[in-house]
DNA sequence: AACATTCCCGGGAACGTTCCCGGCCAGCTG
DNA sequence: CAGCTGGCCGGGAACGTTCCCGGGAATGTT
């Protein structure tokens, strides 16, 4: 730990360790790596020696020889997008507890820029992947999936040798919903996304729903944008102006949703009054906003966590996180 | 790119290439690389030999034998934290750009694990590291830079060999005081982050432009507090309670002077006419809160992308990004 | 025609680690 | 006392790439 070793021309080997040690190369392996066959004794000595090289294993060196290293891929459309921090820190904190890294790949939802997450990370000889592939074919990722420990992120798989981990969409837009037509509110639209693929969950969900509680089917009154605030206001101002009639707005995610307010506010409709609105998520903007936005939350922190967790524990196939309604201003 | 390859048990070798291909390794690793001494022709014949195997170069392979890799680590304190994501964004575009891998690391401001980051992307041999070291002496960050390339951001440094991006916070902080003044306040205070060191230049700025506005010394009204909203929050109460007579906030960051705005309507002040705000940083969810917030814009997109290309272009040693007045409700 | 130069190309060596195997030694056993 | 066992240890080999160097063929030079 001295800072002298940092002035060292090149950092020292796991044979110079065992010089100091006066011990084998394979004797310091040992001791670093908890292996049987070392002298408690010994183990420390080789213990000391490290500690006073400063030495720490090259960690290429280590995946060159083990084909496989302590890198976790995290695979999300845009870490901007304030949907992902919250996931990726998760992903972040259970990838530390087992020792891994996290290298970040931001594809924008290209199926091209998908791939070539997946084709570096094969490279590397990645620990695994994780991530949210809206842009890929599920046979595509089950190719991938061969060669490299992969769970996918929100999407409906029907590989049952696929693993993932997904929200609850169609319990949380049930509730969704059922809050809408609690708050009296009988002509529903739903603003869905455009981008992805194997997305929709939540539209089927609100439209069965919507029939069940005799509304009809609403599939006109489902009109598709981008999944941005921007995507929402765009949406809405086409779903309020071919069905005027509408006052209860769900949306795909809560960027779409503060379109939508906003939206309806520039119409000139009370929100909720005239125009309630509910989204998908529960940003960390999303209550800070005005009004508040009525919300389905996703517990981000704990995707990122099971994420990672499913990857190391080669159990559990399928995991659907449970959703809450959070009930604000909007609805 | 057929599918069938990805059954193969094995990744195919640059020696499976050079067989196909008829050549020999190093003449692969020519084509591979652009290097000279190859034949257009045999480059060509390579070239379709990679293609059909589906031949990628191992990353740990080539980092073993080069002694670098092609990984850059970004260290933030949290990636939760909404400052961060599009910093992190500029940096994976700008990385990418340059062929090059971000690793992510999260250090909670920690030195521990600040120390442990760069540690750990020694031993990968990375490219090198760009972030935000606040709990780091600028002596230890001193020393990693001798071992691996390092570009500091938003921090002062003294020793003239370090390089570091950082924002103009001393003309930002003054643009503010001069909003809060014009809009006709003139008690003024400010909330501080508690957290990170060498942190003081917004602090400074403040208290130089109100002594030379003739507010005198100011230091007792400079509060400080965790910079986050509910750090705004506390520092904003304990604030106003001390000096009622305060009519301005100039906040930290925007999460402070969300904060800020809270407390105030909070005590029935009306913002901004009974206190003001202003803030830094300039947050997607800071236009979106209720009343928009007035703040001190960062280019965190273009602040990411500069960091890595002045890891890259090894000649710009400092660099301070202008920032801009975005002028909204609150003050 | 002999020699120098240039252009291509291929194989040995090395990067730092872990796997594999064989050897030493102390302590039992027969 | 010879032989065996088991605990501990060390050195060769290998992972897949690039660096280094030397060689062959084609072209240019005197």
């Amino acid at each position: 730990m001295s800072p002298e070793r940092m002035r060292r021309e090149k950092r020292a080997t796991i044979e110079d360790v065992a010089r100091v040690a006066g011990v084998g190369r394979q004797t310091v392996s040992r001791a670093l790596n908890d292996k049987a066959e070392i002298a408690p004794e010994t183990r420390q000595r080789v213990l000391a020696a490290v500690a006073e090289l400063g030495y720490r294993p090259n960690a290429m060196a280590r995946g060159m020889r083990t084909q496989r290293s302590d890198v976790i891929g995290l695979v999300v459309s845009d870490i901007a997008n304030p949907f992902y921090p919250a996931v990726a820190r998760g992903v972040y904190d259970a990838a530390q507890d087992a020792g891994c890294s996290v290298v970040l790949y931001n594809t924008d939802a290209d199926p091209v820029r998908e791939r070539g997450a997946l084709e570096d990370l094969l490279a590397r000889s990645a620990r695994g992947v994780v991530g949210f592939f809206y842009g890929t074919a599920e046979s595509v990722l089950g190719e991938y999936a061969k060669s490299i420990s992969l769970v996918v992120a929100d999407r409906v798989l029907t590989d049952p040798a696929m693993r993932s981990v997904s929200n609850d969409f169609a319990t949380g837009t049930r509730a969704a919903v059922a809050r809408l037509l609690g708050r009296g509110h009988r002509d529903l639209g739903m603003l869905d996304s455009s981008v992805g693929v194997a997305l929709d969950e939540r539209r089927s969900a609100f439209l069965e729903a919507c029939a069940e509680a005799g509304l009809g089917n609403l599939s006109a009154r489902v009109v598709q944008g981008a999944p941005s605030i921007d995507g929402g206001l765009a949406a809405s101002r086409t779903l309020l102006a071919g069905f005027p009639q509408v006052d209860g707005i769900f949306a795909f995610n809560d960027l779409m949703g503060i379109g939508a307010v906003r939206a309806a506010l520039e119409l000139g409709r009370a929100v909720p009054a005239d125009c309630a609105v509910v989204g998908f998520d529960d940003l960390p903007m999303s209550a800070l906003i005005h009004p508040p936005l009525t919300t389905v939350r996703i517990d981000k922190y704990g995707h990122g966590q099971a994420l990672v967790r499913t990857l190391l524990t080669e159990e559990p196939q399928r995991l659907v996180l449970p959703v809450t309604l959070i009930g604000r201003a909007t609805a």
